[in-house]
RNA sequence: GCCCGGAUGUUGGAAUCGGUAUACAAGAUGCGCUCAAAACGCAUUGUCCGUAAGGGCGUGCGGGUUCGAAUCCCGCUCCGGGCACCA
């Protein structure tokens, strides 16, 4: 594509001068009002694709704006660094991770670089250097001495195929590896682990009051998932002073427990099975055991038949509320992680209890009375609201009155008691990997795990390790890494060989940046408190839940435990907006997916600026959007804006048009340049990216038209200026190369233009007539017109006479100024 | 199964508060410029009827509220995302 000017001299040009310059270095102690812009930092994978492009336009357009509204905009950038792939790589070519990530780390900060996106380098971290190595480990150190963080044995979904624990999040629904494929199974192990619970009310009512997108606070809420209830004791029959304690979010229904489920891991099951049942319930714990989490919680395909999923125990509970002796189940479904480990089931108000009983040939006894017809339409259990039936004390109660009435009960027997239960649970960190921040503890026999010593961090990994296909970690496989003396007795100990998971990197990286300057602090308390929360974080939708909900974790905790000052805000991230994912085929575009569209291409032929504008222009920035084969030719499209752009601004500056008294044309472009001004403001103030691009164009369009014909000088020049000025953030190369040949100075100091009111307001405007909803004519009428003059001039509208053809109007809706509607009839 | 989104021309999309449906762009077609092509510029481009003027229809489907619905309500269909036997 040939085009108006030489691209690529001018790109590389203003990125040099943006670098050697330091144009969007910050300090600390700048006057300005501080702006903290932040785009998650990304794992490097290698160069970046598109997602990344238009993450980083995103983010270098709110800098390079809020720059130009009078802001010290902090503009940080690091590497998540990291991670598995980096370890499988060595292991696959013998490459040190290291030198893997590293070499990874440049490609992508040289594409993002080409892209003309702007940071403050000085600030740059990496989660694999020493020195961040060294307060991630003392901030682990301070969650430890606080109880926040802590051991214990915990099963743990096991890729028998990379040799290493998977979060949920890394299993597919199927129960396989999202990496290797191959079938996840449960182990246990002794893990490491932070204590997010203890803040799960927190973190759950401090979203009300973030400016972030609804949906993302729902996935949070729901995350979290505080539910009230109560907690009932059922004692076991023939077991005098043994109770199995149920969580139950409908107490209310107690009536109608018609059996009970115990998880099959639960401690209860070894002592209440019978002989005669204990070949069924050991079946089912065998199976159970070498299921994954996923597996068994999946209603999906391919798991075993409902029936086969649940034993009888051979023992029984008591109902408190009646006194009836219940037969007591276990089940795979029921979790020991979530709520006691053990529930009462209530057939007739939840419909899963209601198919395993009907398959068990359980009894059902409704306790809500269901609404008319429930039955006879096939209607199962019954969840919603209505009057208390066969349910003793409770009969006739509504359901919000009966599960107070029920818990006043349990309390008052000694039965049970109020409950709050979260599905939030603890957040597991340890890692059996090499590449990963090594958690800083030493096993002593004597003395268990003891904390390294703050003065003897950071603890790091040998380099003169073997990366064999085993899946143990090298580390544990390091004589001399993991012998060492206990800190407390120096006699022979061995040190941790866990690593941290990553997400603790990337949970305070963000405070890093402040001040990442400060060697003695992993940040300098004001510097900190200066800069927070971020004012806008900008990431994929992918984040929802895991990182944000960790890195809001980790801030609390860090001013609780003093690593942070007590005035640090706790919440990190003020403004949150979530970008959709580019698709390709129906699929997220990723490495892993092989479906990458690199820039480079771009940067190649069209540049970084049409590249940049056709992220911006193609659609609203929340959307996902679908790579297609019509997508070069929106790009194309873009370069050819910037072309005429190009020839408008730079024939104008060089032109000698009319001088002296403005004619209609020219008021009509003034308004016109004012209006775009007012309009591509709002529109960036509102992430409506697309509609600002569109404006930019429009104004071009217009400009073009105007000088072609017989411009004002004035007219022409102050509107050109405008509309660099607000390509400035979204075209920052092409603008600043055009503003610097007509001013001879630097467009990205200017500050942000500002409308004038007066152009902006409008005389006249297009008055709609409409005859019965239906548009019959369009009048231009003052914007003052007031509703009886509004109404008098759609009435002696000719089109309106001949659409009303003779029929007197039944009345008349006035929205002065903009529309008039005429109604014929009643109807 | 539950929760959250979404569906507008040939395509990406616009319509910010219930008030002109389709801005801007892509593609297509035609014209100009050119020896020619590219580039550039101009015009047309929802659909049906009509020579035209003009009119009918039209925002996934079916209802409703309203003077007026892409927008609000009810019931569907399809697509995307999240969560999942969560007691």
């Amino acid at each position: 594509m040939a085009r108006a000017y030489d691209v690529q001299a001018v790109e590389q040009k203003w990125q040099a001068r943006w670098r050697d310059e330091g144009t969007y270095e910050v300090d600390n102690d700048d006057p300005r009002p501080p702006f903290y812009a932040l785009c998650m930092y990304p794992y490097p994978s290698g160069p970046a694709h598109q997602g990344h492009v238009r993450n980083y336009t995103f983010g270098d357009l709110v800098v390079r704006y809020q720059t130009m509204r009078g802001k010290a905009v902090l503009s940080p950038l690091g590497f998540d660094s990291f991670g598995l792939p980096a370890e499988n790589a060595a292991i696959r070519t013998g490459t040190h991770p290291r030198t893997f990530t590293d070499a990874r780390i440049g490609e992508l900060k040289e594409s993002l670089v080409r892209l003309g996106a702007v940071y403050d380098w000085r600030r740059e971290v990496r989660s694999h250097d020493p020195s961040y190595i060294h307060w991630t480990q003392l901030i682990f150190l301070r969650l430890l001495d606080a109880g926040l963080a802590y051991r214990r044995n915990a099963p743990v979904n096991w890729c028998p195929g990379c040799q290493t624990v998977l979060a949920n999040e890394q299993v597919f629904a199927d129960g396989t590896c999202e990496r290797s494929g191959d079938p996840v199974e449960t182990r246990d192990l002794e893990q490491w682990f932070f204590k997010i619970t203890d803040y799960a009310d927190e973190l759950l009512t401090a979203l009300d009051d973030l400016e972030w997108p609804e949906r993302v606070k729902l996935m949070q809420r729901n995350w979290i998932g505080r539910s009230e209830g109560a907690e009932l004791d059922l004692e076991v029959v023939g077991h005098p002073g043994l109770t199995l304690t149920v969580f139950t979010t409908r107490p209310d229904t107690t009536f109608g427990m018609t059996y009970a489920v115990m998880a099959p891991e639960h401690p209860l099951v070894e002592v209440v099975t019978t002989p005669a049942c204990r070949a069924a319930v050991d079946e089912l714990r065998a199976r159970v055991a070498s299921e994954s989490e996923i597996e068994r919680t999946s209603s999906g395909e391919g798991g075993p038949a409902l029936e086969k999923r649940g034993a009888f125990t051979g023992s029984s509970v008591v109902n408190p509320f009646n006194g009836e002796q219940v037969p007591l189940y276990i089940a795979d479904y029921v979790l020991m992680s979530y709520g006691t480990g053990a529930i009462m089931a209530v057939p007739a108000e939840d419909q899963r209890d209601w198919t395993f009983a009907r398959l068990h040939g359980l009894p059902i006894v409704r306790t809500v009375q269901p609404p008319e017809g429930w039955d006879e339409q096939g209607g199962e259990a019954y969840t919603g609201d209505g009057a208390k039936v066969n349910s003793g004390f409770l009969d006739g109660l509504t359901v919000v009155e009966a599960k107070h009435a029920a818990i006043d009960f349990l309390e008052r027997e000694g039965r049970g008691r109020r409950k709050v239960n979260y599905r939030l649970r603890d957040w597991l960190v340890s890692r059996q990997r090499f590449w990963g921040c090594p958690i800083p503890v030493v096993h002593c026999p004597t003395h268990g795990a003891v904390p390294v010593p703050e003065d003897q961090l950071p603890v790091l990994a040998p380099d003169d390790v073997e990366f064999l296909p085993t899946g143990q970690s090298p580390l544990a496989l390091h004589e001399g890494f993991r012998r060492t003396t206990c800190p407390v007795c120096s006699e022979p100990a061995e040190r941790e060989t866990d690593t941290m998971d990553t997400f603790v990197d990337s949970s305070w990286y963000f405070l890093r940046f402040c001040d990442p300057f400060d060697a003695d602090a992993p940040f300098g308390p004001s510097a900190a408190v200066h800069w927070m929360p971020v004012d806008q974080y900008i990431g994929g939708i992918e984040h929802a839940i895991l990182h944000l909900m960790y890195a809001r974790f980790v801030t609390r905790a860090l001013v609780d435990v003093g690593v942070a000052p007590p005035d640090l805000p706790r919440e990190p991230f003020h403004r949150l907006f979530t970008q959709g994912m580019i698709r390709m085929d129906g699929s997220k575009m990723s490495k892993s997916k092989g479906n990458l569209i690199a820039p480079a291409r771009y940067y190649e032929t069209v540049g970084a600026d049409a590249l940049r504008l056709f992220h911006l222009f193609v659609g609203p920035p929340t959307d996902d959007f679908d790579w297609t084969d019509q997508t070069d030719e929106v790009i194309d499209g873009c370069g050819r804006f910037l072309d005429r752009l190009w020839r408008l601004a730079g024939a104008s500056s060089a032109q000698d048009g009319r001088s002296g008294a403005y004619n209609d044309a020219d008021t009509g472009v003034r308004r016109a340049t004012h209006r775009t001004i007012e309009r591509v403001t709002s529109d960036i103030e509102r992430w409506s990216y697309n509609t600002a691009v569109a404006h930019c164009m429009e104004q071009v369009n217009l400009l073009q038209r105007y000088a072609r014909e017989d411009p004002h000088r004035e007219v022409l020049a102050d509107a050109v200026d405008a509309l660099l000025l607000l390509l400035a953030p979204m075209a920052p190369h092409v603008a600043a190369e055009l503003w610097e040949r007509r001013h001879g100075d630097r467009l990205h100091s200017r500050p942000w233009p500002v409308h004038d009111p007066a152009l902006v307001a409008t005389e006249t405007v297009t008055m709609v007539v409409q005859v019965n909803g239906k548009v019959r004519d369009r009048l231009e009428v003052p914007v003052t017109i007031g509703d009886d003059e509004a109404k008098d001039v759609a009435l002696a509208s000719e089109r309106v006479s001949a659409a009303l053809s003779g029929t007197a109007p039944a009345r008349v809706v006035v929205r002065a100024p903009r529309l008039v509607n005429v109604v014929t009839s009643g109807a």
